[in-house]
RNA sequence: GGCGGGAUAGCUCAGUUUGGUAGAGCAAACGGCUCAUAAUCGUUGUGUCCCGGGUUCAAAUCCCGGUUCCGCUACCA
Protein backbone atom coordinates (compact mmCIF):
# COMPACT_ATOMS: atom_id res chain seq x y z
CA UNK A 1 0.00 0.00 0.00
CA UNK A 2 1.74 3.51 -0.94
CA UNK A 3 2.61 5.33 1.71
CA UNK A 4 -0.54 7.80 1.38
CA UNK A 5 -0.70 11.68 3.58
CA UNK A 6 -4.44 11.17 3.98
CA UNK A 7 -5.86 10.35 7.33
CA UNK A 8 -9.70 8.61 7.40
CA UNK A 9 -11.42 8.52 10.83
CA UNK A 10 -14.68 7.11 11.47
CA UNK A 11 -17.29 7.10 14.93
CA UNK A 12 -20.46 4.63 14.64
CA UNK A 13 -23.13 6.05 13.30
CA UNK A 14 -25.09 6.21 16.60
CA UNK A 15 -28.48 4.51 16.55
CA UNK A 16 -31.22 7.69 16.70
CA UNK A 17 -33.93 5.77 19.25
CA UNK A 18 -32.89 8.18 21.64
CA UNK A 19 -30.24 11.10 22.54
CA UNK A 20 -26.67 10.89 23.17
CA UNK A 21 -25.52 10.56 26.40
CA UNK A 22 -21.26 10.62 27.80
CA UNK A 23 -20.82 7.15 25.82
CA UNK A 24 -21.18 8.64 22.66
CA UNK A 25 -19.60 11.58 22.93
CA UNK A 26 -16.26 9.77 24.59
CA UNK A 27 -15.86 7.78 20.98
CA UNK A 28 -16.60 10.47 19.18
CA UNK A 29 -14.83 12.82 21.31
CA UNK A 30 -11.49 10.31 20.71
CA UNK A 31 -12.09 10.91 17.23
CA UNK A 32 -12.40 14.63 16.84
CA UNK A 33 -8.73 14.21 19.36
CA UNK A 34 -7.17 12.00 17.04
CA UNK A 35 -8.10 13.96 14.26
CA UNK A 36 -7.19 17.18 15.06
CA UNK A 37 -3.67 15.83 16.56
CA UNK A 38 -3.43 14.32 12.55
CA UNK A 39 -4.19 17.76 11.05
CA UNK A 40 -1.89 19.18 13.46
CA UNK A 41 0.99 16.81 11.66
CA UNK A 42 -0.04 18.21 8.13
CA UNK A 43 -2.00 15.52 6.96
CA UNK A 44 -4.73 15.52 4.92
CA UNK A 45 -7.56 14.65 7.66
CA UNK A 46 -11.58 13.33 7.01
CA UNK A 47 -13.38 12.84 10.34
CA UNK A 48 -16.90 11.30 9.99
CA UNK A 49 -19.70 10.62 12.13
CA UNK A 50 -23.20 10.06 11.38
CA UNK A 51 -26.73 8.60 12.72
CA UNK A 52 -27.81 5.00 11.95
CA UNK A 53 -31.69 5.79 11.14
CA UNK A 54 -32.94 2.20 9.87
CA UNK A 55 -34.21 -0.70 11.54
CA UNK A 56 -37.74 -1.74 13.60
CA UNK A 57 -36.05 -0.16 17.36
CA UNK A 58 -36.32 3.64 14.94
CA UNK A 59 -39.45 2.51 13.77
CA UNK A 60 -40.87 1.40 16.66
CA UNK A 61 -39.56 4.76 18.82
CA UNK A 62 -41.40 6.60 16.56
CA UNK A 63 -44.74 5.08 16.41
CA UNK A 64 -44.32 5.04 20.03
CA UNK A 65 -44.21 9.04 19.64
CA UNK A 66 -47.29 9.29 16.88
CA UNK A 67 -44.24 10.31 13.81
CA UNK A 68 -43.19 9.50 10.73
CA UNK A 69 -39.70 7.36 11.42
CA UNK A 70 -38.50 9.95 9.27
CA UNK A 71 -39.83 13.04 11.24
CA UNK A 72 -38.45 11.29 14.38
CA UNK A 73 -34.99 10.82 13.12
CA UNK A 74 -34.99 14.27 11.60
CA UNK A 75 -36.24 15.83 14.83
CA UNK A 76 -33.74 13.76 17.26
CA UNK A 77 -30.50 14.68 14.16
CA UNK A 78 -31.23 18.65 13.99
CA UNK A 79 -32.58 18.89 17.88
CA UNK A 80 -30.55 16.30 19.82
CA UNK A 81 -27.41 14.85 17.92
CA UNK A 82 -25.83 17.86 15.80
CA UNK A 83 -26.68 20.36 18.77
CA UNK A 84 -24.41 18.14 21.01
CA UNK A 85 -21.15 17.38 18.34
CA UNK A 86 -21.31 21.42 18.06
CA UNK A 87 -21.24 22.05 22.00
CA UNK A 88 -18.45 19.86 22.09
CA UNK A 89 -16.48 21.90 19.45
CA UNK A 90 -16.38 18.46 17.16
CA UNK A 91 -14.54 19.27 13.82
CA UNK A 92 -16.05 16.36 12.13
CA UNK A 93 -15.66 16.93 7.89
CA UNK A 94 -18.68 15.14 7.27
CA UNK A 95 -22.18 14.13 8.58
CA UNK A 96 -23.85 11.20 7.06
CA UNK A 97 -27.20 10.06 7.87
CA UNK A 98 -28.54 6.27 6.23
CA UNK A 99 -31.78 7.59 5.26
CA UNK A 100 -30.32 9.97 2.63
CA UNK A 101 -30.05 9.04 -0.75
CA UNK A 102 -26.20 9.76 -1.05
CA UNK A 103 -26.44 6.69 1.15
CA UNK A 104 -28.86 4.40 0.22
CA UNK A 105 -28.10 4.87 -3.62
CA UNK A 106 -24.62 3.61 -3.31
CA UNK A 107 -25.90 0.81 -0.58
CA UNK A 108 -28.14 -0.58 -3.21
CA UNK A 109 -25.20 -0.64 -5.88
CA UNK A 110 -23.25 -2.02 -3.37
CA UNK A 111 -25.83 -5.06 -2.26
CA UNK A 112 -26.67 -5.40 -6.11
CA UNK A 113 -22.68 -5.59 -6.93
CA UNK A 114 -22.00 -8.51 -4.45
CA UNK A 115 -25.35 -10.80 -5.71
CA UNK A 116 -23.75 -10.21 -8.69
CA UNK A 117 -20.91 -11.63 -8.02
CA UNK A 118 -22.75 -14.82 -6.42
CA UNK A 119 -22.19 -13.76 -2.62
CA UNK A 120 -26.02 -13.77 -2.00
CA UNK A 121 -28.31 -16.55 -2.15
CA UNK A 122 -32.11 -16.56 -0.53
CA UNK A 123 -32.94 -19.41 1.99
CA UNK A 124 -35.33 -20.11 4.85
CA UNK A 125 -34.65 -18.55 8.08
CA UNK A 126 -36.39 -20.43 10.25
CA UNK A 127 -36.05 -20.28 14.16
CA UNK A 128 -38.04 -18.91 17.38
CA UNK A 129 -40.19 -16.23 16.98
CA UNK A 130 -41.56 -14.20 19.98
CA UNK A 131 -44.50 -12.17 18.86
CA UNK A 132 -44.78 -9.26 21.71
CA UNK A 133 -41.16 -8.57 20.90
CA UNK A 134 -41.95 -8.91 17.15
CA UNK A 135 -38.30 -11.07 16.51
CA UNK A 136 -36.56 -13.72 16.19
CA UNK A 137 -34.58 -14.81 18.78
CA UNK A 138 -31.49 -16.36 19.70
CA UNK A 139 -30.97 -19.39 21.99
CA UNK A 140 -29.42 -16.99 24.80
CA UNK A 141 -32.26 -14.95 24.21
CA UNK A 142 -34.57 -18.05 25.77
CA UNK A 143 -35.44 -19.18 28.97
CA UNK A 144 -36.85 -22.66 28.99
CA UNK A 145 -38.49 -21.99 25.86
CA UNK A 146 -39.97 -18.48 27.19
CA UNK A 147 -38.83 -15.24 25.68
CA UNK A 148 -36.75 -13.58 28.63
CA UNK A 149 -38.02 -10.25 27.79
CA UNK A 150 -42.15 -11.33 27.78
CA UNK A 151 -42.05 -14.77 29.58
CA UNK A 152 -44.04 -15.88 26.72
CA UNK A 153 -43.57 -19.05 24.69
CA UNK A 154 -41.93 -18.81 21.67
CA UNK A 155 -43.23 -19.69 17.98
CA UNK A 156 -41.18 -21.49 15.28
CA UNK A 157 -41.34 -19.52 12.67
CA UNK A 158 -39.86 -19.20 8.93
CA UNK A 159 -39.16 -16.21 6.67
CA UNK A 160 -37.33 -16.29 3.30
CA UNK A 161 -34.45 -14.12 3.34
CA UNK A 162 -31.40 -13.19 1.64
CA UNK A 163 -27.91 -14.62 3.16
CA UNK A 164 -24.43 -13.37 2.52
CA UNK A 165 -22.01 -16.05 2.39
CA UNK A 166 -20.27 -14.44 5.29
CA UNK A 167 -18.39 -18.09 6.18
CA UNK A 168 -16.81 -18.08 3.18
CA UNK A 169 -14.74 -15.06 4.29
CA UNK A 170 -13.18 -16.59 7.67
CA UNK A 171 -9.86 -18.17 6.77
CA UNK A 172 -8.96 -14.59 5.01
CA UNK A 173 -10.57 -13.03 7.90
CA UNK A 174 -8.34 -14.93 10.52
CA UNK A 175 -5.52 -14.45 8.31
CA UNK A 176 -5.94 -10.92 8.46
CA UNK A 177 -5.83 -10.51 12.00
CA UNK A 178 -2.93 -12.93 12.61
CA UNK A 179 -0.60 -11.48 10.39
CA UNK A 180 -1.64 -7.60 11.15
CA UNK A 181 -2.32 -7.61 14.55
CA UNK A 182 -2.28 -4.18 14.57
CA UNK A 183 -5.74 -4.39 12.50
CA UNK A 184 -7.90 -4.76 15.50
CA UNK A 185 -7.05 -3.40 18.76
CA UNK A 186 -6.87 -3.67 21.42
CA UNK A 187 -5.17 -7.34 21.64
CA UNK A 188 -8.14 -8.18 23.91
CA UNK A 189 -10.38 -7.25 21.71
CA UNK A 190 -8.14 -8.93 18.85
CA UNK A 191 -8.36 -12.32 20.29
CA UNK A 192 -12.19 -12.19 20.94
CA UNK A 193 -12.55 -11.86 17.13
CA UNK A 194 -10.35 -14.76 16.88
CA UNK A 195 -11.47 -16.76 18.92
CA UNK A 196 -15.27 -15.83 17.30
CA UNK A 197 -13.95 -16.75 13.78
CA UNK A 198 -12.23 -20.07 15.16
CA UNK A 199 -15.44 -20.80 16.54
CA UNK A 200 -18.91 -21.92 14.02
CA UNK A 201 -19.51 -18.95 11.94
CA UNK A 202 -22.99 -18.91 10.10
CA UNK A 203 -24.11 -16.61 7.18
CA UNK A 204 -25.68 -13.75 7.88
CA UNK A 205 -29.06 -13.16 6.77
CA UNK A 206 -29.20 -9.57 5.65
CA UNK A 207 -32.68 -8.92 4.85
CA UNK A 208 -35.79 -8.01 6.66
CA UNK A 209 -39.68 -9.16 5.54
CA UNK A 210 -41.18 -8.12 8.81
CA UNK A 211 -41.18 -4.22 8.71
CA UNK A 212 -40.49 -2.19 6.01
CA UNK A 213 -38.41 0.88 7.67
CA UNK A 214 -35.04 0.36 6.03
CA UNK A 215 -33.58 0.70 2.56
CA UNK A 216 -35.67 -1.54 -0.27
CA UNK A 217 -33.14 -4.99 -1.42
CA UNK A 218 -32.93 -3.43 -5.05
CA UNK A 219 -34.27 -6.89 -6.93
CA UNK A 220 -36.92 -8.15 -4.09
CA UNK A 221 -38.63 -4.57 -2.62
CA UNK A 222 -40.53 -7.19 -0.59
CA UNK A 223 -37.82 -7.04 1.70
CA UNK A 224 -35.65 -4.05 3.44
CA UNK A 225 -31.74 -4.49 3.76
CA UNK A 226 -30.74 -5.40 7.88
CA UNK A 227 -29.85 -2.55 9.30
CA UNK A 228 -26.35 -3.78 10.53
CA UNK A 229 -25.84 -4.29 6.66
CA UNK A 230 -26.60 -0.65 5.93
CA UNK A 231 -25.10 0.79 8.70
CA UNK A 232 -21.84 -0.51 8.32
CA UNK A 233 -21.83 0.76 4.66
CA UNK A 234 -21.86 4.07 5.47
CA UNK A 235 -18.04 4.65 6.32
CA UNK A 236 -17.69 3.97 2.61
CA UNK A 237 -21.15 5.64 1.19
CA UNK A 238 -19.84 8.83 2.57
CA UNK A 239 -17.19 9.16 0.42
CA UNK A 240 -18.18 8.06 -3.06
CA UNK A 241 -18.20 4.15 -2.85
CA UNK A 242 -18.62 2.95 -6.23
CA UNK A 243 -19.09 6.22 -7.96
CA UNK A 244 -18.18 6.77 -11.86
CA UNK A 245 -14.50 7.15 -12.03
CA UNK A 246 -13.55 10.45 -12.60
CA UNK A 247 -16.70 11.87 -10.64
CA UNK A 248 -16.01 13.67 -7.59
CA UNK A 249 -17.24 10.88 -5.37
CA UNK A 250 -14.75 8.40 -7.06
CA UNK A 251 -12.03 11.09 -6.20
CA UNK A 252 -12.80 11.07 -2.68
CA UNK A 253 -12.42 7.55 -2.35
CA UNK A 254 -9.38 7.29 -4.50
CA UNK A 255 -8.14 9.51 -1.75
CA UNK A 256 -9.57 8.00 1.84
CA UNK A 257 -10.05 4.64 1.31
CA UNK A 258 -9.36 2.62 3.17
CA UNK A 259 -10.48 3.83 7.00
CA UNK A 260 -7.59 4.57 8.72
CA UNK A 261 -9.19 3.81 11.81
CA UNK A 262 -12.75 2.82 12.82
CA UNK A 263 -13.59 3.68 16.35
CA UNK A 264 -16.39 1.40 18.20
CA UNK A 265 -17.06 0.18 21.39
CA UNK A 266 -16.83 -2.76 22.30
CA UNK A 267 -20.21 -3.73 22.43
CA UNK A 268 -20.13 -3.45 18.31
CA UNK A 269 -16.36 -4.45 17.64
CA UNK A 270 -18.27 -8.04 15.81
CA UNK A 271 -19.70 -6.41 13.20
CA UNK A 272 -16.97 -3.96 12.15
CA UNK A 273 -13.95 -6.39 12.99
CA UNK A 274 -15.80 -9.36 11.23
CA UNK A 275 -19.16 -8.49 9.10
CA UNK A 276 -17.54 -5.28 7.91
CA UNK A 277 -14.31 -5.86 6.19
CA UNK A 278 -16.29 -9.40 4.89
CA UNK A 279 -18.50 -7.31 3.17
CA UNK A 280 -15.51 -5.47 1.33
CA UNK A 281 -13.68 -8.50 0.94
CA UNK A 282 -16.43 -9.69 -1.08
CA UNK A 283 -16.43 -6.18 -3.17
CA UNK A 284 -13.00 -6.86 -3.72
CA UNK A 285 -12.16 -3.68 -1.85
CA UNK A 286 -9.26 -2.77 0.55
CA UNK A 287 -10.15 -3.28 4.44
CA UNK A 288 -9.96 -0.96 6.90
CA UNK A 289 -6.26 -0.75 8.64
CA UNK A 290 -7.80 -0.38 12.06
CA UNK A 291 -10.45 -1.31 14.15
CA UNK A 292 -10.01 -0.45 17.70
CA UNK A 293 -12.61 -1.16 20.35
CA UNK A 294 -12.68 0.90 23.21
CA UNK A 295 -14.06 0.60 26.60
CA UNK A 296 -17.42 1.47 28.50
CA UNK A 297 -17.73 4.28 30.57
CA UNK A 298 -18.80 3.03 34.21
CA UNK A 299 -21.13 4.97 36.30
CA UNK A 300 -21.39 3.22 40.07
CA UNK A 301 -19.37 0.18 39.00
CA UNK A 302 -22.32 -1.00 36.10
CA UNK A 303 -22.29 0.30 32.60
CA UNK A 304 -24.46 3.17 31.93
CA UNK A 305 -27.97 2.96 31.18
CA UNK A 306 -31.11 4.76 30.83
CA UNK A 307 -33.35 2.12 32.88
CA UNK A 308 -30.73 2.65 35.94
CA UNK A 309 -30.94 6.49 35.73
CA UNK A 310 -26.98 6.58 35.12
CA UNK A 311 -27.55 7.63 31.32
CA UNK A 312 -25.65 10.91 31.90
CA UNK A 313 -25.99 13.55 29.15
CA UNK A 314 -22.57 15.66 28.39
CA UNK A 315 -24.11 18.75 29.04
CA UNK A 316 -24.65 17.60 32.52
CA UNK A 317 -21.01 17.45 32.86
CA UNK A 318 -20.00 20.41 30.60
CA UNK A 319 -22.32 22.85 32.44
CA UNK A 320 -20.48 22.83 35.24
CA UNK A 321 -16.70 22.00 34.32
CA UNK A 322 -16.82 22.82 31.21
CA UNK A 323 -16.44 21.55 27.51
CA UNK A 324 -12.98 21.48 27.50
CA UNK A 325 -12.44 20.07 30.83
CA UNK A 326 -14.93 17.23 29.56
CA UNK A 327 -12.46 16.50 26.93
CA UNK A 328 -9.98 16.52 28.67
CA UNK A 329 -11.16 14.30 31.51
CA UNK A 330 -12.37 11.11 29.72
CA UNK A 331 -9.35 11.07 27.89
CA UNK A 332 -6.55 11.90 30.22
CA UNK A 333 -8.36 9.46 33.41
CA UNK A 334 -8.66 6.23 30.85
CA UNK A 335 -6.61 4.19 29.08
CA UNK A 336 -8.35 4.34 25.79
CA UNK A 337 -9.50 0.43 25.25
CA UNK A 338 -10.34 -0.61 29.35
CA UNK A 339 -13.39 0.65 31.09
CA UNK A 340 -13.07 3.11 32.97
CA UNK A 341 -15.06 4.67 35.94
CA UNK A 342 -16.66 7.96 35.63
CA UNK A 343 -17.28 9.62 39.12
CA UNK A 344 -18.21 13.83 40.10
CA UNK A 345 -15.51 13.32 42.24
CA UNK A 346 -12.90 12.05 40.10
CA UNK A 347 -13.72 14.27 37.57
CA UNK A 348 -13.37 17.04 40.49
CA UNK A 349 -10.42 16.01 41.42
CA UNK A 350 -8.41 16.08 38.24
CA UNK A 351 -10.16 18.84 37.18
CA UNK A 352 -8.57 20.82 40.32
CA UNK A 353 -5.21 19.16 40.29
CA UNK A 354 -4.20 19.13 36.59
CA UNK A 355 -6.19 21.83 34.62
CA UNK A 356 -6.78 24.21 37.53
CA UNK A 357 -3.15 24.21 39.75
CA UNK A 358 -1.05 23.11 36.99
CA UNK A 359 -2.05 23.81 33.62
CA UNK A 360 -4.36 27.06 34.07
CA UNK A 361 -2.40 28.15 36.72
CA UNK A 362 1.27 28.05 35.21
CA UNK A 363 -1.02 30.06 32.37
CA UNK A 364 -2.12 32.89 35.03
CA UNK A 365 1.31 33.51 36.77
CA UNK A 366 3.73 33.79 33.73
CA UNK A 367 1.50 36.27 31.96
CA UNK A 368 0.90 37.88 35.36
CA UNK A 369 4.70 38.38 35.99
CA UNK A 370 5.38 39.57 32.52
CA UNK A 371 3.16 42.32 32.31
CA UNK A 372 4.52 43.00 36.25
CA UNK A 373 8.27 42.48 35.02
CA UNK A 374 7.95 43.19 31.64
CA UNK A 375 5.70 45.83 30.56
CA UNK A 376 3.39 43.23 29.22
CA UNK A 377 5.89 42.00 26.67
CA UNK A 378 7.81 38.96 25.68
CA UNK A 379 11.33 39.77 27.26
CA UNK A 380 14.72 38.85 24.14
CA UNK A 381 14.78 35.62 23.05
CA UNK A 382 16.60 33.03 25.51
CA UNK A 383 17.24 28.86 26.02
CA UNK A 384 17.55 26.55 28.61
CA UNK A 385 18.53 23.12 27.68
CA UNK A 386 16.83 21.48 30.72
CA UNK A 387 13.32 22.78 29.35
CA UNK A 388 14.56 22.57 25.73
CA UNK A 389 15.46 18.65 26.50
CA UNK A 390 12.19 18.35 28.44
CA UNK A 391 9.98 19.47 25.59
CA UNK A 392 11.79 17.40 23.00
CA UNK A 393 11.50 14.38 25.13
CA UNK A 394 7.55 15.56 25.90
CA UNK A 395 6.74 15.73 22.02
CA UNK A 396 8.37 12.68 21.13
CA UNK A 397 6.57 10.46 23.78
CA UNK A 398 3.02 12.27 22.89
CA UNK A 399 3.53 12.08 19.23
CA UNK A 400 4.15 8.19 19.62
CA UNK A 401 1.17 8.13 22.29
CA UNK A 402 -1.01 9.52 20.64
CA UNK A 403 -0.85 7.89 16.81
CA UNK A 404 -1.16 4.95 18.96
CA UNK A 405 -4.53 5.67 20.30
CA UNK A 406 -2.68 5.88 24.00
CA UNK A 407 -4.71 9.55 24.72
CA UNK A 408 -3.40 8.51 28.67
CA UNK A 409 -0.22 8.42 27.67
CA UNK A 410 0.21 11.14 24.96
CA UNK A 411 -1.64 13.68 27.61
CA UNK A 412 0.38 12.40 30.56
CA UNK A 413 3.35 13.41 28.68
CA UNK A 414 2.27 16.89 27.74
CA UNK A 415 1.22 17.16 31.65
CA UNK A 416 4.37 16.42 33.25
CA UNK A 417 5.87 18.98 30.89
CA UNK A 418 3.66 21.18 32.03
CA UNK A 419 5.04 20.28 35.71
CA UNK A 420 8.25 20.84 35.23
CA UNK A 421 8.15 24.20 33.90
CA UNK A 422 6.22 24.87 37.07
CA UNK A 423 9.39 23.84 38.87
CA UNK A 424 11.55 25.68 36.74
CA UNK A 425 9.48 28.85 37.70
CA UNK A 426 9.09 28.17 41.48
CA UNK A 427 12.98 27.23 41.39
CA UNK A 428 14.25 30.60 39.48
CA UNK A 429 12.64 32.77 42.01
CA UNK A 430 11.95 35.17 39.17
CA UNK A 431 10.01 37.83 42.09
CA UNK A 432 13.22 37.29 44.03
CA UNK A 433 15.34 38.40 41.08
CA UNK A 434 12.84 41.19 39.58
CA UNK A 435 13.75 43.02 43.08
CA UNK A 436 17.93 43.49 42.11
CA UNK A 437 18.03 45.50 39.03
CA UNK A 438 20.64 44.26 38.32
CA UNK A 439 20.23 40.98 37.35
CA UNK A 440 17.79 42.23 34.81
CA UNK A 441 18.80 39.50 32.45
CA UNK A 442 18.67 36.57 34.11
CA UNK A 443 15.27 37.51 34.67
CA UNK A 444 14.21 38.17 31.54
CA UNK A 445 15.64 34.64 30.59
CA UNK A 446 13.57 33.18 33.28
CA UNK A 447 10.24 35.31 31.94
CA UNK A 448 11.25 33.78 28.46
CA UNK A 449 12.36 30.51 28.60
CA UNK A 450 8.23 30.36 30.94
CA UNK A 451 6.38 32.15 28.51
CA UNK A 452 8.07 29.80 25.38
CA UNK A 453 7.02 26.72 27.55
CA UNK A 454 3.58 27.88 27.42
CA UNK A 455 3.86 28.37 23.72
CA UNK A 456 4.57 24.81 23.45
CA UNK A 457 1.81 23.68 25.65
CA UNK A 458 -1.03 25.54 23.50
CA UNK A 459 0.10 23.91 20.56
CA UNK A 460 0.08 20.19 22.37
CA UNK A 461 -3.11 20.72 24.14
CA UNK A 462 -4.98 22.42 21.30
CA UNK A 463 -6.39 18.96 20.01
CA UNK A 464 -7.64 18.39 23.21
CA UNK A 465 -8.23 21.67 24.62
CA UNK A 466 -9.20 23.67 21.39
CA UNK A 467 -11.37 26.84 23.04
CA UNK A 468 -8.87 26.99 25.99
CA UNK A 469 -5.97 26.85 24.10
CA UNK A 470 -6.85 29.46 21.25
CA UNK A 471 -7.58 31.43 23.97
CA UNK A 472 -4.10 31.11 25.78
CA UNK A 473 -2.65 31.39 22.17
CA UNK A 474 -4.37 35.18 21.88
CA UNK A 475 -2.87 36.19 25.67
CA UNK A 476 0.74 35.37 25.03
CA UNK A 477 0.51 37.48 21.80
CA UNK A 478 1.26 34.36 19.51
CA UNK A 479 -1.72 34.60 17.16
CA UNK A 480 0.23 37.61 16.45
CA UNK A 481 3.21 36.94 16.44
CA UNK A 482 3.43 33.57 14.95
CA UNK A 483 0.49 32.94 13.02
CA UNK A 484 -2.83 30.54 13.88
CA UNK A 485 -2.62 28.27 16.29
CA UNK A 486 -4.22 25.60 13.75
CA UNK A 487 -1.56 26.18 11.57
CA UNK A 488 1.09 25.26 14.25
CA UNK A 489 2.61 21.60 13.51
CA UNK A 490 3.73 19.15 15.93
CA UNK A 491 7.09 18.55 14.15
CA UNK A 492 7.91 22.06 14.96
CA UNK A 493 6.49 22.02 18.65
CA UNK A 494 10.13 21.59 20.03
CA UNK A 495 11.54 23.96 17.85
CA UNK A 496 13.07 26.74 20.97
CA UNK A 497 12.80 30.36 20.45
CA UNK A 498 9.56 30.61 18.17
CA UNK A 499 7.73 33.20 20.27
CA UNK A 500 9.08 36.37 19.44
CA UNK A 501 10.54 39.01 21.45
CA UNK A 502 7.72 42.37 21.94
CA UNK A 503 5.24 39.61 21.48
CA UNK A 504 2.24 41.31 23.61
CA UNK A 505 1.43 39.02 26.31
CA UNK A 506 -2.10 40.26 28.54
CA UNK A 507 -2.79 37.96 31.41
CA UNK A 508 -6.77 37.50 30.55
CA UNK A 509 -9.87 36.10 32.94
CA UNK A 510 -7.91 32.14 34.58
CA UNK A 511 -8.90 29.55 32.08
CA UNK A 512 -9.90 26.96 34.84
CA UNK A 513 -11.64 28.36 38.18
CA UNK A 514 -11.78 27.04 41.00
CA UNK A 515 -15.16 24.98 41.21
CA UNK A 516 -17.01 24.88 43.89
CA UNK A 517 -17.64 21.21 45.42
CA UNK A 518 -18.70 19.26 42.18
CA UNK A 519 -22.53 18.22 42.91
C1' G B 1 -19.48 -25.85 30.71
C1' G B 2 -15.07 -23.90 27.76
C1' C B 3 -11.62 -19.84 26.92
C1' G B 4 -9.63 -15.14 28.51
C1' G B 5 -8.84 -10.94 31.91
C1' G B 6 -8.82 -8.79 36.90
C1' A B 7 -8.23 -8.81 42.67
C1' U B 8 -1.52 -4.42 45.06
C1' A B 9 -1.43 2.37 49.62
C1' G B 10 -7.68 6.17 51.52
C1' C B 11 -8.74 6.60 45.65
C1' U B 12 -7.14 5.32 40.32
C1' C B 13 -3.65 2.08 38.83
C1' A B 14 1.80 0.28 37.36
C1' G B 15 4.94 -3.75 38.72
C1' U B 16 4.12 -10.36 37.50
C1' U B 17 7.22 -12.20 30.87
C1' U B 18 13.40 -12.37 32.91
C1' G B 19 11.82 -14.30 41.66
C1' G B 20 16.10 -10.39 45.13
C1' U B 21 14.19 -5.15 51.20
C1' A B 22 6.72 -3.06 47.42
C1' G B 23 5.97 1.80 43.13
C1' A B 24 3.45 6.40 40.54
C1' G B 25 -0.29 10.09 40.43
C1' C B 26 -4.16 12.04 43.45
C1' A B 27 -5.65 12.74 48.52
C1' A B 28 -3.12 13.55 53.65
C1' A B 29 0.77 15.73 57.01
C1' C B 30 4.95 18.94 57.57
C1' G B 31 8.44 22.66 55.67
C1' G B 32 9.92 26.58 51.94
C1' C B 33 8.17 30.55 48.82
C1' U B 34 4.76 34.70 47.62
C1' C B 35 4.80 35.61 40.61
C1' A B 36 0.12 32.84 40.50
C1' U B 37 -6.45 30.33 40.67
C1' A B 38 -5.90 29.40 49.40
C1' A B 39 -1.49 28.59 44.02
C1' U B 40 3.38 26.53 43.53
C1' C B 41 8.08 23.88 45.11
C1' G B 42 10.28 20.29 48.53
C1' U B 43 9.97 16.41 52.25
C1' U B 44 7.26 12.43 54.65
C1' G B 45 4.11 8.31 55.99
C1' U B 46 1.02 4.72 54.32
C1' G B 47 0.34 -1.77 52.48
C1' U B 48 -2.05 -9.56 55.76
C1' C B 49 0.37 -7.40 47.18
C1' C B 50 -7.72 -11.90 47.51
C1' C B 51 -7.14 -16.72 50.59
C1' G B 52 -4.52 -21.58 51.52
C1' G B 53 -0.64 -24.74 50.33
C1' G B 54 4.06 -25.82 47.51
C1' U B 55 9.04 -24.91 45.09
C1' U B 56 13.28 -21.73 46.62
C1' C B 57 18.50 -19.03 50.41
C1' A B 58 14.57 -15.63 48.65
C1' A B 59 7.65 -15.38 45.86
C1' A B 60 3.15 -9.68 44.46
C1' U B 61 6.10 -12.40 40.72
C1' C B 62 6.78 -19.49 39.52
C1' C B 63 3.47 -24.20 40.63
C1' C B 64 -1.19 -26.43 42.78
C1' G B 65 -5.98 -25.59 45.02
C1' G B 66 -9.83 -22.16 46.34
C1' U B 67 -12.80 -17.38 46.71
C1' U B 68 -14.70 -13.31 43.99
C1' C B 69 -15.61 -9.79 39.90
C1' C B 70 -15.78 -9.08 34.56
C1' G B 71 -15.69 -10.25 29.24
C1' C B 72 -16.26 -13.71 25.11
C1' U B 73 -18.39 -18.30 23.83
C1' A B 74 -21.40 -22.72 24.35
C1' C B 75 -25.18 -25.51 26.18
C1' C B 76 -29.17 -26.88 28.97
C1' A B 77 -33.94 -26.74 26.40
Amino acid sequence: MAAKNSFYLTTPIYYVNDAPHIGHAYTTVAGDVLTRWHRAKGEQVWFLTGTDEHGEKVMNAAEKNGVTPQAWCDRLVEEAWKPVWKDLNIANDDFIRTTEVRHESRVQRFLQGLKDAGHIYLAKYEGPYCIGCEEFKLPGDLEEGKCKVHGRPVETLSEENWFFKLSAFVPALIERYTKHPESCEPTSARNEVLSFLHGEVKDLSISRSTFNWGIPVPWDTEQVIYVWFDALLNYATAIGLGDEPGSEGAKKFEEFWPANVHLVGKDILRFHAVIWPAMLMAAGLPVPEKIFAHGWLLVGGEKMSKSKLTGIAPKDITDHFGVDAFRYYFLRAIPFGTDGSFSWEDMGARYTSELANDFGNLASRITAMIEKYSGGTVPAVAHDAGLAKALTDAVEVADKSMLALDFQGGIGAIMEFCKKVNGYVTEKEPWAIAKDESRTVELNEVLYNTIESVRALAVLLHPVMPATCEILWQSIGADTAIGAIADQRISGISTWGQLPEGSAVTKGAVLFPRLEEAK
